[in-house]
DNA sequence: ATGGTCGTTTTACGA
């Protein structure tokens, strides 16, 4: 079975591609993130028409998160942000559990904070919320289930996921406290399931926008797939949908997607 | 050599 993840920047101005993407690659589970949609405007009927399953948490204008799935989440499974500070009104977490032939996945879309300015609140929040992460991250794999974290990590965990990596030394994205809290979370007994593909060639998820990034392959590797031993065993393969990026009116990431034996 | 982007809470801000 397919489980991709996408940050879509935009459901509404995404959903061509996004229909395009699910017919051509029909992914069991898809997380999604930042559909910047509340959830009474995520356009449902449309990815429904599909044959997908749609769970949203989503808010206005920013953020948001989605599990979309061709068989439906176990009833009551479903958990909309992320535990651990009930004064957080920011849609970036949500997860849940599915009964599979091969028994129970858990599968949580992720959209981490991305705390650029340094020296500002916006920081703090960034590893406050990776704090919170680690900790349900470990409840999590106290389970022994197959579990998929998945997202927009806004981290880039080493020099060589970036193509410039110089040019990230006074981002968030690259500091070393966000480096250190991934490390952290995956030393818990998580495998970054794209970094096992070939390292002769870098893979990069996003590309900005900005200063012909994508025509230069100026890219970074933010998006991750954090896989339980559970998951890691089921691994098939994994990559990226790199052909995307070049469709008309991209996100700026790229579909993430693993294959586990059924 | 230089400037160059999107999406939305749209003329500001977040990424």
């Amino acid at each position: 079975m397919l489980i991709a993840s996408w940050n879509i920047n935009g459901v509404k101005a995404r959903l061509d591609a996004l229909t395009a993407w699910l017919t051509e690659r029909r992914p069991d589970i898809a997380c999604l993130q930042e559909i910047k949609s509340v959830d009474e405007g995520f356009p449902r009927k449309a990815i429904e028409d599909l044959g997908y399953h749609v769970e949203t948490h989503g808010q206005k204008g920013f953020n948001g998160v989605a599990l979309l799935s061709l068989k439906a989440p176990e009833e009551g499974s479903v958990l909309r942000g992320l535990p651990g500070d009930e004064s957080d009104e920011q849609s970036r977490y949500i997860e849940a559990l599915w009964q599979t032939e091969a028994g129970p996945l858990r599968v949580a879309s992720i959209y981490l904070p991305n705390g650029n300015p340094l020296g500002t609140e916006k920081f703090d929040y960034k590893l406050a919320w990776m704090a919170r992460l680690e900790k349900h991250a470990a409840g999590l794999l106290e389970r022994e289930e197959r579990l998929i974290l998945a997202g927009d990590y806004n981290v880039i965990p080493e020099p060589t996921d970036a193509a410039k990596p110089d040019v990230w030394v006074n981002d968030a994205l690259f500091q070393p406290e966000s480096r250190g809290a991934l490390r952290r979370l995956i030393h818990l007994g998580l495998v970054d399931a794209l970094r096992e593909v070939d390292e002769s060639e870098a893979v990069y998820t996003f590309w900005d926008y900005q200063a012909g990034a994508w025509q230069k392959n100026n890219g970074i590797r933010i998006d991750h797939l954090l896989l339980s031993p559970e998951a890691r065993i089921a691994l098939r393969s994994v990559g990226i949908d790199k052909h995307v990026r070049g469709w008309e009116k991209p996100s700026d990431h790229v579909p993430i997607i693993a294959e586990l034996a059924e």
